[in-house]
DNA sequence: ATTGAAATCGGCCTAGC
DNA sequence: GCTAGGCCGATTTCAAT
C-alpha cells in the first residue's frame, strides 16, 4: 500500500480549491499527464480519502431557518448510536463526537425548533443534557497540511496499515491489511463464511 | 432581485452530490438547456450563494494530527474579531460563533498542541475560558431543503432584500438593496466618497 | 461549429520478487 | 526474468462556448 505522496497532496489541494478544475490543468501543475492525474484521483476515491466532489455553500446567504450548534451529553457507550441516528436528518450538516461522549450537531432549525429536529431521531433516555447554542456566524475552510498521511485500519486486527501493509480485492471490494498473516486469516474466515452461505 | 426557485435548488442539490457533473447532465435533470444551467450557476456564484467547488474529504482516513473542537468563551463584542483571526489558520476547518459570544473551532492539532495553534492568533486578554474537546468521530453531509430561500442584507439599511429589492452594479461590483431609495442613498454617498478621493 | 476536455487503450518503464 | 503498478501518448467520444 502506497502512502500519500507530495503529488497526491497537491492534487487534493488543487481540488479543494476548485473541484471542477480540468485534469489537464492539474496535470500541468504537478508535472504529470492528464490520465495519470485521473488515475490518482480514482485511487484516492477508491481508498475513500476523497468521498466526493461537492459545493462550498454560503449558508449565511441562505435562509432555511436558524443555525444552531446543539450539544448533547450522552450516556457513555451510546454516543456513536445517537450520532448515527442524527446523520440521517436533512437539517443536520455536521456531527462531532467527542472522546467524553458528547455529540455536537450543527444544524438548521425549521419552524418546529429543536424538538422537531431531535424528537424523532434521538432516544431520549440516553441523553443526559441538551444545550443549544444559537449561531451568528459560521465558516468553513478545508485544507490539507504537508504532514497529512493515510491512516487506514487493518480490517482484521484494527491496527494502522503502514506502507508495508497489503491490499487484496475480494469479490470486487478492496480490503487493507497491516500484514500478510492478517490477510491470510481474513481470507480463511471469508471462505468459511462463503461456504456456509 | 429574483429569489431561489425550485430549479435553482435542484441544481444546487445535484452539484452538492457531485460538483463535477457536466452541465448537460444537470440540464437533462431540470429540463433546461446546458447554457441555461450554466447561467444559473454563474448567477449563484456571483451572488455568493455558491462560494466554490470543493472536495468532501474523509478526514478519518487522513492523519495530520488529532481532531479537536475548541470552545472559546470570549469577552462580549470581541467574538467576531477572534473568529476572524482564527480563520487564517491552516489547521482550522470550521468556525462557529454563537449569539452569546462563544467561538467553537474545529481543528486538527499538530505536535505543538492547542497552544501552538492558538497562541499566535488569539488575543489572550479577550478570552475568558478555553475548553478542548477531543474528537473521536466527525461527519459532514450538506443538504438544501425545499424551504431554503435567499437571505441577502441591504447594504444601505441592513434589512433583508426581498424579491422586490433592486440590484445595481457600481464599478464592477454588484450591490443589493431592499428598495429604490436605499439604492439612491447609497449611490449618493458613493459619489461623494469617490469625489473626495 | 469549433474548441477543448474526458474516457479509453496499448505499450513502456521501474521496483520488487 | 517476471509481475504489478504507475505513467504516457494517441484516439475517439462527448461537453463547453
Amino acid at each position: 500500500m502506497r502512502d500519500l505522496d507530495k503529488i497526491d497532496r497537491e492534487i487534493i489541494r488543487l481540488l479543494l480549491e476548485n473541484s471542477r478544475r480540468p485534469y489537464s490543468e492539474i496535470a500541468a501543475h504537478v508535472d504529470l499527464s492528464a490520465p495519470a492525474v485521473r488515475d490518482r484521483i480514482d485511487r484516492l476515491s477508491e481508498l475513500g480519502v476523497i468521498r466526493g466532489f461537492t459545493l462550498d455553500l454560503n449558508t449565511e446567504l441562505l435562509r432555511g431557518g436558524v443555525g444552531v450548534l446543539i450539544e448533547l451529553a450522552i450516556e457513555p457507550g451510546h454516543a456513536t448510536a445517537v450520532a448515527d441516528a442524527l446523520a440521517a436528518l436533512d437539517r443536520v450538516e455536521h456531527r462531532f463526537v467527542t472522546a467524553d461522549s458528547t455529540v455536537f450537531v450543527h444544524a438548521t432549525l425549521g419552524s418546529g425548533g429543536v424538538s422537531e429536529l431531535l424528537d424523532s431521531a434521538v432516544p431520549v433516555d440516553r441523553v443526559r443534557s441538551i444545550d443549544v447554542h444559537l449561531l451568528s456566524e459560521e465558516s468553513w475552510s478545508p485544507s490539507i497540511t504537508d504532514e497529512t498521511q493515510l491512516s487506514i485500519d487493518c480490517v482484521e486486527c484494527g491496527n494502522t496499515v503502514t506502507s508495508e501493509g497489503e491490499t487484496a480485492t475480494i469479490d470486487g471490494t478492496e480490503y487493507h491489511f497491516c500484514c500478510g498473516s492478517c490477510l491470510a486469516r481474513f481470507e480463511e474466515r471469508y471462505d468459511r463464511f462463503s461456504a456456509d452461505a
